[in-house]
DNA sequence: TCTGGGGTCCTAGGACCC
DNA sequence: TCTGGGGTCCTAGGACCC
């Protein structure tokens, strides 16, 4: 039998979440129908569009772009920040209310859900069930989802994305030729902005091109990658909805600096406030990693990482802090840094740990130190523990954006 | 002109072992 | 003088997603 499946898409997630708080807490406009954006901080270098209102999108502003090149298209555009706080409250409304629905939800992203609705659809059809989501989440949150319906989540997926918004979108088998192979190959989930104008050298130029080319020749070309083109071209997809919570398989931040720096003391400064904040966020599911990442990217967009595996998995601030400055050692030449990146790979449950010779005494009590630092964290908030290195990075920072800003 | 930040998965090459 | 091949682990980099 079919499995009956749901894909619903907040419509400009960010900027629509955003409205309906400003308007919750009493401000007058709603800034769905202006002009606007949610965009980074230009002055902290960080200055791209995130969400964007429909009308803003009349003006050509494409998510992602840079905020100074949004204001060429549209000078009235006004911007507000991101508040990620806001986002996940709305993105937790939402979930519950789709719960009323099935019990298999898959949260693929902070706005986006599969449902598998297979085994709850008590008669009614799929379609209506998707127009009585659709309209109680507008009637009750406040805001517009996009639905996909179909039968497995790759076309639930496509669906979902036709027009917007505000819209609900069917997308069977028989549906396929009609509605999907005439869409530029660049339309296809899983082709990205590299294998575009690979695939139009080859002639391929819609996702019916990929569809009718012989797998054979994808495979040849892009390795597995190719096979799932095809799959996904023919509207094959056999994944689960998967509604566990998946522990993650990595910890990573990075920041983008304010200015370009070349000096190595400052670095290991910023790649210890990011240890001390990626080993936080470790010890917090209860994981301990055993590779460490660092990365940097140059001031001219250059990216390169070094990496580097421990003998026993920690999630140590101190042990992962001192690895990173190796690796920072061994692989910066002085040239000015724009970004800087420290990641954890390789985790696993701290229960799982074996007892190492080098489970030692100095270890137990950095543990002890760590735990005791989160405890503070957890009661006061992070920003109330902060190293005193990252404290006088931050300040350094902090005066030459305002610089900047004057 | 300026270009975020958080992830997952894959590939290719080298080291090393049997 | 010429020189196997299979397997695993590690590293660097890249593609893709939201």
């Amino acid at each position: 039998m079919d499995r009956q499946i749901l894909h619903i898409d907040v419509n400009n997630a960010f900027l629509s979440w955003t409205a309906v708080d400003m308007l919750k807490n009493g401000y007058e406009i709603d800034i769905r129908t202006i002009p606007a954006i949610i965009g980074g901080d230009e002055s902290k270098r960080s200055g791209i569009v995130l969400a964007k209102s429909p009308v803003a999108k009349e003006f050509g502003v494409v998510t992602a772009e840079t905020i100074y090149s949004a204001k060429k298209k549209c000078p009235r555009l006004e911007i507000f920040p991101a508040n990620f706080k806001v986002y996940s409250y709305y993105s937790n409304k939402l979930y519950n209310l789709l719960l009323e629905y099935t019990e298999i939800i898959e949260r693929f992203s902070i706005d986006e859900c599969f449902l598998d609705m297979t085994n709850y659809l008590q008669g009614d059809t799929l379609l209506n069930k998707a127009k009585i989501i659709s309209k109680r989440v507008k009637e009750e949150l406040g805001f517009t989802v996009n639905i996909g319906v179909a039968n497995n989540k790759l076309l639930a997926k496509m669906a979902s994305d036709f027009e917007k918004p505000d819209k609900i979108h069917t997308l069977f088998k028989n549906e396929i030729p009609i509605k999907m192979w005439p869409l530029p190959v660049g339309e296809l989930f899983m082709i990205g902005r590299k294998s575009v104008p690979k695939l139009n050298n080859m002639q391929i130029k819609t996702i019916g091109d990929i569809a009718r080319t012989d797998i054979n020749v994808l495979i040849k070309k892009f390795g597995k990658h190719g096979k799932l083109m095809w799959e996904f071209a023919n509207g094959i997809d056999n994944s689960e909805v998967n509604n566990k919570i998946e522990k993650p398989k990595g910890v990573g931040n990075s920041v983008t600096l304010p200015v370009d720096i070349s000096n190595k003391e400052k670095l290991s400064e910023i790649l210890l406030s990011l240890a001390d904040y990626v080993t936080y966020r470790l010890r917090k599911w209860n994981m301990i990693a055993s590779t460490v990442n660092v990365q940097l990217r140059t001031k001219d967009f250059k990216d390169y990482s070094h990496q580097k595996k421990l003998y026993t998995a920690t999630s140590s601030t101190k042990i992962i802090y001192e690895t990173a400055k190796e690796l920072l050692d061994e692989m910066y030449s002085g040239e000015p840094i724009r970004l800087v990146g420290l990641r954890v790979d390789n985790l696993t449950d701290k229960e799982e740990r074996q007892i190492t010779l080098f489970e030692n005494e100095d270890i137990k009590k950095q543990d002890k130190l760590d735990k005791t630092l989160d405890e503070l964290k957890k009661k006061y908030g992070y920003q109330s523990i902060s190293r005193a290195g990252k404290m006088q990075v931050e300040a350094e920072f902090g005066d030459t954006s305002k610089k900047k800003l004057n």
